[in-house]
DNA sequence: CGTCCCGTTGATTCGCATCAATGACTGTGG
DNA sequence: CCACAGTCATTGATGCGAATCAACGGGACG
């Protein structure tokens, strides 16, 4: 496990940043010049359709690692949440992967856990029903303690507009899954609740 | 672009290697110890989701590396044609990044490629039709000389069911999409034939 | 207090999967 | 050389799941 640890990484110059909630971080088709490290809240990539339907292909929590994007950004990053980011310098990063392997491995390693996890989701979208893939993202959801937690603070507080845009379903569809679960007791009530204070909800009472 | 340059990785190990069509190159969650350069033939990255249902991720085709893993496999790899590839020890390569940056700097470059290719797919796959998605991908097989190649030979012949696994339709629905495509007049006859060719042709007649 | 956005719920439609049958082709064995 | 089974592409008929369209309620904010 990599997040958590404290990274070879951070020997490329770095420093915080931070974003208001709905705010650009980065548009797809930019020139890269950072990386990123999600340190509070949550991001989400995301690519827009020409047809103006919009994807999100992954949410950065905190510890996650985004944005390192070799010429253009892959993908658009914006803010889900007011969020607290390590911005790491993408020229710093490869300088220092050129004298330092273990920075190099580091890379080498969060690309295929992210290509492996995107893999994965795509299996997911294509041959799962619409309410087995909410089941899975609330399960995801619960176990990063993105929502339910415990003493009731610091809620990421994904709108339901996000996680129909992540599943690929509609919102309309995410609400009736989100029914059915309850009511089969596979989704406690609170969960449901907590996901949904959405509308303007601050990340962190902090 | 950087199919067919000379890669600063060939530094690294590396030998050519051999599979029969339908022949399995790696298993998702074997330890990796190699990556592949393809020379001849067409390749497919899949995952086969609990139910059975196989999702491919990527056809890797003449020029494209894959299998740049670092412990587990992501994914399956699997012989669309006989392929003939060059394989390089990930070790050796690992060896090599930390010395040259140049091949650490081709590594993320390939890695951030495939992840933006594999983001766009699943926007494609969802919120395009079918018919679209066939379209789009005769599109791509057409740019990639994968089909109908002016003087007749060296055909990819990737099976509908394989194409069906990528645009996640079934077989029936590309069939028909085919049709109305045909019809239309957006696709050739001559592509449809050339992808059909698939019970059991050669690569190319060499 | 009124407006806007979001989540929810219901009614209807549509696209694609599923089920089923046929024909073409390959390789096999008598 | 021909009958055979097996696989794959194709086509048709049917059903289901999720999108769409539409309406309502509630909280946030000016």
């Amino acid at each position: 496990m990599l997040r958590g640890d404290v990274s070879t990484l951070d020997q490329a110059t770095h420093w915080p940043v931070r974003f208001k909630k709905g705010h650009l971080i980065y548009d797809e088709g930019e020139l890269s010049e950072a990386m990123y490290r999600v340190r509070k809240g949550c991001v989400r990539l995301q690519i827009t359709g020409q047809n103006g339907a919009r994807q999100i292909i992954r949410f950065a929590i905190p510890g996650d690692i985004f944005g390192l994007c070799s010429d253009r950004r892959n993908t658009a990053a914006e803010a889900v949440t007011n969020v607290e980011l390590i911005r790491l310098s993408l020229h710093s990063v490869m300088e220092l992967c050129a004298t330092n392997s273990a920075a190099a491995m580091e890379l080498v390693e969060h690309s295929t856990q992210a290509y492996r996890d995107l893999a994965h989701h795509v299996e997911r979208l294509a041959h799962l029903p619409a309410i087995d893939r909410v089941a899975w993202l609330f399960e995801f959801m619960r176990k990063h303690g993105m929502c339910g937690g415990a003493t009731g603070h610091r809620r990421m507080a994904i709108s339901h507009r996000d996680m129909a845009d992540y599943l690929a379903i509609t919102p309309e569809t995410l609400s009736r899954s989100l029914r059915i679960l309850q009511e089969r007791g596979a989704i406690g009530e609170k969960q449901r609740d907590s996901a949904c204070h959405s509308s303007n909800g601050a990340v962190a009472p902090a």
